[in-house]
DNA sequence: TCAACAATATTACATATGTAATCCAACAAA
DNA sequence: TTTGTTGGATTACATATGTAATATTGTTGA
């Protein structure tokens, strides 16, 4: 496994556009992005470029203009985003964060079953402790 | 509902302790620190003062040495955090996260008992959607 | 009372991040 | 062919963060 480049809360909203579709040229990223955030275009160019600085993503230098595409997957981010947040405000445990969670968000009756439906089909493949 | 202040992850490791006892001195927090992490003393005292910067923390001026304590409890800042977190990486619904979280982890099924128990714990208290 | 030492305050400095602006090159229109 | 426009490369600049070092002020033992 090797190492992923850590990620800026500002970067990561650029990562979910391209991890929404790609390829994608810069201004179909930055038209993507108007919508939900007020960013110039020269900020959201400046930010495709630390992600392929930083080899979160590349672009196919042959085509004109460039079409960036992901280098790494949003699963194995958000696999160690959530490992890293988990230890830092949670000692790394899960339960305590579900504790909170479920304080502090009304869930619906079917939120909640759907939940359950997940740690069932889980218990299903484990075996006892 | 006044702001939280922005805590970054080195701080987070200084509140921790705050959190686990106060009031504290800073050599007593150094020392609670020196076993986990490799950080001078310096730097523990930095990270203290940036803290009551931020109205994160604060000492009494009369004790002498100083004494520490939080001014914010670790759940408002666990909740803060969780939800910044969710809404980055998970568009801010939990399921996804934990779909993302039993696919990675290998939990016991003790370990999944107790989080169902989480959930109809819940229940209890919610009627339906 | 004065020197050591301990505690507190101030300053430092590299890298990361948010947020662009400016400069340059290639193509398109006139 | 000159020129305006657009995309891309380079530079900028303030604040945050990690990680201290230095300076100053209290405090205490000799």
């Amino acid at each position: 496994m090797n190492k992923l480049p850590v990620i800026s809360e500002a970067e990561w909203e650029v990562m979910k556009i391209l991890w929404k579709g790609s390829p994608k040229t810069a201004n179909e990223v930055i038209d993507a992005l108007a919508s939900q955030i007020d960013w110039s275009p020269k900020t959201v160019r400046t930010l495709l470029n630390r992600l392929v600085a930083k080899k979160a993503a590349a672009y196919d230098p042959d085509s004109r203009p460039y079409s960036y595409y992901a280098l790494i997957s949003e699963e194995e981010c958000q696999k160690a985003e959530t490992q890293s947040f988990l230890k830092r405000i949670y000692s790394g445990s899960f339960k305590p964060l579900m504790v909170n969670f479920l304080k502090n968000e009304q869930l619906s009756s079917d939120e909640i079953e759907e939940l359950r439906n997940l740690l069932d089909e889980q218990s299903r493949f484990t075996k006892g402790e």
